[in-house]
DNA sequence: CGTACGATTGATCCTGATCAAAGTAAGTGG
DNA sequence: CCACTTACTTTGATCAGGATCAATCGTACG
């Protein structure tokens, strides 16, 4: 079938649920010019807090970032992790309606969310590229909600090694820039649940856990079995 | 805040969980023009499924649809309900990434995708609000997930009653189209829990089952206060 | 080297799942 | 219109997966 909007189809990336709630926005390299200021974050750090007024849009340029919701007793649930090239923060509302944090020491853009709006009524390319990305998301958001509500703690566990992996590029070996509380909170899960869920598929040879921030996949195809 | 782009404001409606993953299209009432040809699908008819090729998005005109996806064993994720005036099957992606369902016998329009492509193009307006309902699914879709990933079986039914109930513009009597199994399957329960957590609901006196499918909230206040 | 935070492991508990049966309502055909 | 069937819901009894509570272990860092 071609597309009638006659745009950007490269610019496409296999969409994995671990890229949660971010949002690809095309920049420079896919054709759009969208400035801003950069700055550091530093671990932990927060970039935007649920509630702010959303006045700026986020382009990841090195570092790990979490997207999250917090319940008023403190229980927490990450929509999703946003690497490398990744942007978030653009929301339709006026007001984010989740936080951002800096998982590890961050470099990020900020550009004004006017700009971009702006950009999309000039461009219909860009303009189209961001519903795609964000009905991407949506897509991804599904899984996501299928994890949460069907899988098991296993399959949660393998789901996610194998996401990580393929964001990574890496079919053998992930290297885990969160700590186990972010992924439990990814997972809907406790550390104690992640930590024992990974001693035992150690246990069972499909993994193999170096350091708790190195995990090497032994078998790829059982851990897929696994995911459901 | 002014939006640079101009456009649409009093189009959107409070956004609710409940609509899901359903997808909300500007129509003639917003000043857009889009049709397509009226079908009936009876109670539990499928309208696509994962993997169909998406040709059609649809309108909702009367009745209830189900949004799911499934997995190999039959576990079943229910991502949103859609309502009279919602509509849904819009994809960035060629194939439709969950199934649709008749809950109860519907009436339904269905334009082809192109057109509403093609209208997008045209309109920039149109394409802002298509990419605003969008971005509103997205910040639903993370209420679900904190739903299905942290919240107790009390706070889900508590959550899934006023989100219904707000979708049928009452605060004080719902009225169920779905079953026991479609409410579990939408919140990550099952049908046992989703029955014993309503007549425990109704020994506090907080909501009636006057029958299976009409329940009054005696306390809505009691309910937001355990909604979380 | 010592401290502190994060991860792992262990013991026990509890929420919600599972298995099973009975109750209820809605159709259907005689 | 009623008897029968069938599907859905509720309730009960028991089970189990994952949570919670509590140490202990590692490891990175000051």
């Amino acid at each position: 079938m071609t597309a009638v909007t006659p745009i950007a189809q490269p610019l496409t990336r296999a969409t994995t649920n671990i890229a949660g709630l971010g949002f690809a926005i095309p920049d420079a390299d896919d054709g759009f010019e969208l400035t801003g200021s950069r700055t550091r974050y530093h671990r932990n750090e927060e970039i935007f807090g649920e509630g702010d007024p959303a006045e700026f849009v986020y382009r990841l340029t090195s570092g790990t970032v979490r997207l999250y919701r917090l319940l008023a007793d403190g229980r927490r649930q990450i929509a999703g992790f946003c690497f490398a090239g990744d942007s978030f923060g653009l929301t339709a509302s006026e007001d984010h309606w989740q936080s951002a944090e800096a998982v590890t020491d961050c470099e990020i853009v900020a550009t004004p969310r006017q700009a971009v709006f702006r950009q999309a009524e000039q461009n219909p390319s860009f303009a189209y590229h961001l519903w795609k990305k964000t009905a991407e998301q949506l897509a991804g958001a599904s899984e996501h909600l299928m994890l949460l509500g069907r899988q098991t703690a296993v399959e949660r566990v393998a789901s996610f090694l194998l996401g990580i992996a393929e964001r990574q590029g890496e079919t053998e070996q992930v290297t885990l820039p969160m700590s186990r509380q972010d992924i439990a909170d990814y997972l809907g899960l406790t550390i104690e649940t992640v930590s024992r869920t990974l001693t035992q598929l150690q246990e069972r040879g499909i993994v193999e856990v170096s350091t708790s921030r190195k995990i090497a996949l032994r078998q790829p195809a059982a851990l897929r079995r696994l995911h459901g």
